[in-house]
DNA sequence: TGCCTTACTTACTTTTTTGTAGGTTTTGTT
DNA sequence: AACAAAACCTACAAAAAAGTAAGTAAGGCA
């Protein structure tokens, strides 16, 4: 039997925006105007690697949720812009969104350190 | 700085549900109805194992989705059931799944074996 | 000629996630 | 006394994802 994963509708949404730098991607694109390459990887003040940019890049093209445009000048300018499909994606993330700053609200009482946790029991 | 995917709740909301098993536990229980342990290990014709099941119930009750209820017999018996957030959470689904459906029907015309591919030039 | 820029590759290592194959507990039944 | 059933847990191994540190191409400019 086959796997039933690889054509669940569902499951293969997930796959495509799990990626560890994909909705940070998807989010700098989604203002509508097209990114360069290194537009994309010096907005964040994390360490995104240009081995990771570049991969996730592949994915999200090869996923047709973003097009990737190569200027033919040298230096190469190549920039990256959501697809109709792409832009779709994103509207989605709205209501996932708003579920995920509920979930932060209650998971905070969970995860304070112990001296916080202390505190709060005192007032 | 700290990380701020720490922080978005998109991200968040994505990674409580990006375990391998974790929209197929989802499933089984979005039709309302407790399920038991052994139940979710063998609805399914794959290989899930007990240690991944345990470990994806854990995260998702962790994660307030899901709740798990022991009932003192012997042999154990154990329930699971989607909270009051895991339903919302299911709810959103079905825009991802659409999108899915539709993602789903755009691949199939890249990932065509080479036979077919031929086949399909021809008419 | 040698250096600069941009947008990448590539080889290798580390970390994270999954998988495999065992063992444990607690009563009831044979 | 031995065994069964359900829901686990544990140590170790394999696979997948991510990180590190280098190298490449192509034309313009000093």
């Amino acid at each position: 039997m086959r796997d039933p994963r690889l054509h669940c509708p569902l499951t293969v949404a997930v796959k495509a925006i799990s990626g560890k730098w994909k909705l940070y991607i998807l989010s700098m694109l989604s203002d509508g105007t097209p990114k360069r390459y290194t537009e994309l990887l010096k907005s964040t003040c994390e360490n995104l690697t240009e081995k990771m940019l570049t991969s996730q890049l592949r994915e999200l093209e090869k996923d047709g949720i973003i097009t990737r445009k190569v200027y033919p000048e040298v230096p190469p300018r190549v920039e990256y812009m959501l697809t109709a499909s792409g832009k779709k994606l994103c509207a989605i993330f709205e209501p996932l969104y708003e579920w995920g700053m509920e979930y932060m609200k209650n998971q905070r009482h969970e995860k304070l350190p112990w001296l916080e946790m202390g505190l709060r029991e005192l007032s």
